[in-house]
DNA sequence: GTAATTAAAGACTTCATGAATCCATGATAA
DNA sequence: TTATCATGGATTCATGAAGTCTTTAATTAC
């Protein structure tokens, strides 16, 4: 079990975005030359996180990727929810008549862990982000 | 990113073997059919069990297996980490010269859920458990 | 000691998904 | 109207999950 590769440019793509002054936008190429991935690929995650409303496209000459008003609030969880989906990781398959106890404490974990992605925002990683190559 | 169907089977299997008296070990075979899934299949995970300490096996006639002495302390983190294997479940492969800390925040929430895995113990199940069919 | 029972191990098949590329299409600004 | 940029679909490749089959090894029962 893993997150995916995915996750972890979005994750980066998120940040760089976060980072730059939001009036100027980051086209696909930018951001793909930074994370050292291809365009294509990086855009398909991009789409991903316009769809789930984090960030807004623009397309024509000087367009590309920037934030919406409400950037301040998107946290790492939102992130990983629009590339990964927001299906549960455990779905107990087999057919005891009851509802599964096992499933309960499992998804209670995974709720944990949720809570503390929800609470940290990517602009709180931002500044120190600069630094970064 | 979900947990495979193999720990649903073994956190299963754990629960009837604590339900169980732990005099007379449950054959692989038993407990292929309470959990509606072939014995060789089965035997992997039951193999994985006993290698990472959890429970016992026994060859031979009324054979089968059994829990270990420290039986009581099993969590339900010992027994996915001895079917998924104890890798982070986020690891950054962009090359930046510093340490990630986008994979520091996912890690650390990674470790919130794995904290209450730990606190869970099997045995808490074990007497609601024995209703299920 | 031999046969029956049971776990362990490895080779193998099938299938779904991640990772990635390529190309065509559509939108927008200079 | 052309250059720039995002979007979408089709496709390839590798990997890992899920599961079966068969052989081997260990141990008890007779």
């Amino acid at each position: 079990m893993k997150y995916s590769q995915a996750t972890d440019y979005a994750l980066h793509a998120m940040c760089y975005l976060v980072a730059t002054a939001p009036d100027n936008p980051l086209s696909v190429q930018q951001l793909a030359e930074k994370l050292g991935v291809s365009q294509t690929y990086l855009s398909k995650m991009l789409t991903k996180l316009v769809k789930a409303g984090l960030i807004q496209s623009m397309s024509g000459a000087n367009g590309g990727y920037r934030l919406r008003r409400n950037w301040e609030d998107i946290s790492f969880l939102d992130v990983i929810h629009a590339i990964e989906g927001t299906a549960s990781l455990f779905e107990c398959g087999l057919d005891h008549g009851s509802e599964c106890l096992i499933q309960q404490i499992v998804t209670e974990a995974e709720h944990q862990m949720e809570q503390y992605l929800k609470n940290k925002k990517i602009h709180e990683l931002a500044g120190q982000f600069m630094g970064m190559d």
